[in-house]
RNA sequence: GCGCCCGUAGCGCAGCUGGAUAGCGCGAUAGACUCCGACUCUAUAGGUCGCAGGUUCGACUCCUGUCGGGCGCACCA
């Protein structure tokens, strides 16, 4: 829980307001109010470890130059109870600090004693969040858009618990509805085709025209025979659905486990049909009076709340819509199973409900502002410089099977995190298997494994690995070296900036730069041979960013490998 | 037509609530192991941040307009 980037912040902070309070004693400054500043890690190095702004923020009220400013702060300023050791005033009018050597040796003594929990922070206090993904449609495989959410949620929620949350995984199974009603008309017709041929059968138009369909068909007619060729047709269908869809279930769920996503729970669209929880929410609409009729259906005033156009919740037929059903699984979530916050990670062809169903939470007395949509973009492949579309093997829309054939489960994983999700994402099909430096993947892994050939290289030659006082640690000055401790120190901000802002592809992001400053540390000092103070500091500093890249790869289900 | 998202180097992308000379990877060119894994590293080249205004001491970042691309506007889910 350690943030020694923001105590050291904290700490200059205070030495900035005391320093302008003695300068206003002098009448170096006047005495009006300073306008809040920041503190931060500068974007380049060369400028200190951190830099303020002070100056240039309360220039205007100062009415004085940013560098005068500066320049009356920095000399009035106390620098023994901070982490720093030097300041600087530079530019139009910054204050740079230089941390102290025992800062550094702080960072690497909490990476070492925290061990894996180093980083996370409690910024969700314990609350209870849950966070539904993928939530593929059960009629059919999962496509990319589903393997690009199942990445993204699922490392969504890793980040969500390191940051301090009661997460739960949930997968929504959609098995009400329309979709249901066309997956047992199409799962008729190729049962139907079996046995009478397919000229006799006419093929529902907005069926689905998948293989698995006709191999669930051929399955259930192995099982039960012609038994139901004459059957009633809607004993016929009920009966190849409920054949059919739990084998979808399990289908998608052992998928998704290879995947290495398990969910917490598995919620079925049809309990709230049967147990009465989508009428009561219909009800409860109805008595608010956001409802009226029109044309025979029940229609919700979804503009009320900020839509831009009213929503039917029952058909002239008098079968619910989905947005029904959704306001009655989300007035679940949160009334019923208690959530404090709710997350749905939805592709971007979605984000027209997102107004309605924040809205329809407000209409039922929930506040909508509880629940978040993350959107994702489209995923578009590509081999050889071209975009894939089709699957060689079946013809068809490439799924998260097809994907996992070619490409190795880490791979996936990483390249479906690499960018925010609201940006389209170009998955270089190629790249994901190439084993080089130019796969993100294989270069933070090789990182990994080149400190455990290390270790292992000392240990063959009886040097163990010791715990270094914080002095010998201070040994560690070359600017390779005091850039890696500073990418470790960065690692509980950026896994509470992730969490704020829903974002795992900082993670991908913060390792490839770990794995980058390491090599870059490796080519220029070196461990094996050194005094031995000095190599068992840089042997811990090695152990530090092993330790830290496996952390960070935990969370995004990503194996770490010793050796490769 | 209305709404949401995106335009940064040849390509793929960072740039965190506005901050210093706009970065990274690939590709190109030139280099570095008798030395802990060359699956690595170093250097060079490459940009009017789509365009035009505005706000500000300061704009890739905020506002307005505009052009280009993606998506959505069902008694589908």
């Amino acid at each position: 829980m350690l943030n020694l980037i923001n105590s050291a912040i904290d700490g200059l902070n205070t030495a900035i307001v005391e320093a302008m309070g003695r300068c206003v004693a002098q009448g170096l400054l006047p005495a009006e109010p300073c306008p809040a500043f920041t503190i931060e890690v500068p974007a380049d190095r060369s400028h200190g470890d951190l830099a303020a702004n002070v100056a240039m923020i309360s220039a205007r009220a100062f009415r004085l130059a940013p560098r005068k400013i500066a320049e009356a702060i920095t000399s009035n300023l106390e620098l023994s109870g901070t982490m720093a050791s030097r300041a600087e005033v530079a530019g139009p009018g910054f204050i740079n600090f230089f941390l102290a050597p025992q800062w550094y040796s702080a960072v690497l003594e909490a990476v070492l004693s925290e061990g894996p929990s180093y980083g996370s922070c409690d910024l969700g206090r314990g609350s209870r969040v849950m966070v539904e993904f993928v939530s593929a449609n059960p009629t059919g495989p999962m496509h990319m858009g589903n393997a690009r959410g199942g990445a993204l949620g699922d490392c969504l929620a890793s980040l969500l618990e390191k940051a301090g949350y009661a997460v739960t995984r949930e997968f929504y199974i959609n098995d009400a509805g329309n979709q249901i009603d066309k997956f047992a008309l199409s799962l008729e017709a190729r049962y139907l085709q079996l046995f009478r041929g397919e000229e006799a059968i006419p093929f529902p138009e907005d069926g689905y025209h998948g293989e698995d369909i006709t191999t669930r068909a051929r399955e259930f007619a192995a099982l039960r025979g012609d038994t139901f060729v004459d059957a009633e047709p809607a004993a016929r269908r009920e009966a190849l659905v409920e054949y059919a869809l739990p084998r979808n279930v399990e289908k998608l769920c052992s998928d998704l486990e290879k995947y290495r996503i398990r969910y917490d729970v598995w919620f079925k669209e049809s309990q709230l049909h049967n147990d009465g929880e989508l009428s009561e929410t219909i009800r409860i609409l109805k008595d608010g009076g956001f409802t009226y009729e029109k044309e025979g259906a029940l229609w919700y005033a979804a503009t009320n709340f900020g839509a831009d156009k009213d929503e039917v919740l029952i058909r002239a037929n008098g079968n619910p819509t989905y947005f029904a059903a959704d306001i009655a699984y989300h007035r679940n979530k949160f009334l019923v199973r208690g959530f404090d916050r709710v997350i749905n990670v939805w592709g971007a062809d979605h984000h027209g409900h997102v107004a309605r169903l924040k809205g329809a939470m407000n209409a039922i007395g929930i506040d909508g502002s509880r629940l978040d949509i993350v959107l994702m973009q489209l995923v578009r492949l590509t081999r050889n410089g071209e975009i894939v579309r089709m699957s060689k093997r079946t013809g068809k829309a490439i799924s998260l099977d097809d994907l996992l054939e070619d490409v190795p489960v880490d791979a996936a994983r990483f390249f479906f995190n690499l960018r925010e999700a609201n940006s389209h994402l170009e998955f270089d099909l190629d790249l994901a298997v190439e084993q080089s430096a130019k796969n993100p993947v294989y270069y933070v892994q090789y990182a990994h494994a080149r400190i455990w050939s290390i270790l292992k290289n000392l240990m063959a030659e009886g040097i163990m690995p010791r715990k270094c006082t914080g002095e010998e640690f201070t040994l560690l000055t070359a600017p390779e070296e005091r850039e890696l401790i500073m990418h470790l120190a960065l690692l509980p901000q950026t896994i509470a900036e992730a969490a704020k802002t829903y974002d795992p592809a900082r993670l991908t992001r913060y390792v490839i730069e770990l794995a980058t400053n390491f090599h870059k540390f490796y080519n220029t000092q070196r461990v094996k041979g050194e005094e031995e103070p000095l190599m068992q500091a840089r042997l811990n500093l090695c152990i530090c960013v092993r330790d830290v890249i496996k952390n960070v790869l935990d969370m995004l289900k990503i194996t770490a490998p010793e050796r490769m």
